[in-house]
DNA sequence: GTCGCTGCAAAGTCTTTGCAGAGAG
DNA sequence: CTCTCTGCAAAGACTTTGCAGCGAC
């Protein structure tokens, strides 16, 4: 039987960004406030952020850092290189990034309101697996989006 | 069972330009050579076309028309609109377009050669729907992606 | 003839890059 | 101290728009 969720955060803050810091200190890489603040606010948000978003959302919240936009870019490109983070490319333009150590999920995206619900079904995930096999694919990541109309936008 | 298969066009030339034409003629819009060379070429073409890609393989066809990109734009988002073509936004940057008119089907990106394979799952569209109908979200569309290497580029 | 379409170039977005100073280790 | 990171501004890549002439109907 299909099972479907919400997805819930499965890793603690604490325990990601030891994970964050451990990763830097392996490439001689340095932590700084910055990507500090990044990773929390992505950790704080429960959306879907664009770079630009998110760096609006920080210079809300940290006035005093100035943070820069192209800090923001090559903080998120770290992050996705890391498999710390995801990113979503979907529509006209720009991408929206998600912390990526929450548990595999899908996306419904609502056309209207921008929206992006979670979802997750085991039996899609075990498909996919059998279907990239039959090809000889060797599958390294996927994602999965259905376009729509949501509840509140359908009314 | 599932079903998987590569895709085959279903449409005849003939059709799909008569269906364009209508649809023009019904929103007081005209048919240009330029139109015609545009759907022509994203007829014959079995890959997933960029605007630039698209632009260069028609200048070199049909170098007497010195079609400007940006009518090549301008064309993609009408036939987009108008469902004719669909378009896959992915990873870095751009998006590349596929006549919409096959049938439906999902793609294997290749993350190393860019090469894309579509497949098909009966089963797994039929999740999808399931899925859809219990968050109240109407699907208007769907898109899914498995990223990994194609089986040349694994070798 | 009319009115939409086209090519060109200029203007917009979004993202990346160069650089000098700041700051982590 | 050293060497990476940052903010800023400039440069890039991709896409859209304004406009005058062209061409479909």
């Amino acid at each position: 039987m299909s099972q479907q969720s919400f997805t819930s955060r499965t890793i603690e803050y604490d325990t990601l960004l030891e994970e964050f810091k451990a990763l830097l200190k392996k490439n001689g890489e340095k932590f700084t406030i910055q990507r500090e603040i990044i990773l929390e606010t992505l950790y704080n948000s429960d959306e879907h952020l664009t770079p630009e978003a998110l760096h609006q959302l920080i210079q809300k919240e940290h006035p005093e850092l100035k943070t820069g936009i192209a800090t923001i870019y090559r903080t998120l490109s770290r992050l996705e290189e890391s498999d710390i983070v995801t990113s979503l490319s979907f529509g006209a333009q720009g991408k929206k990034y998600e912390l990526g150590a929450k548990d595999h999920h899908d996306h419904m995206i609502c056309t209207e309101c921008g929206d992006i619900t979670e979802f997750l079904d085991d039996e899609i995930e075990r498909l996919q697996e059998l279907i990239a096999k039959d090809f000889g694919f060797k599958i390294k990541d996927h994602s999965m989006q259905l376009y729509g109309l949501c509840k509140t936008c359908q009314e």
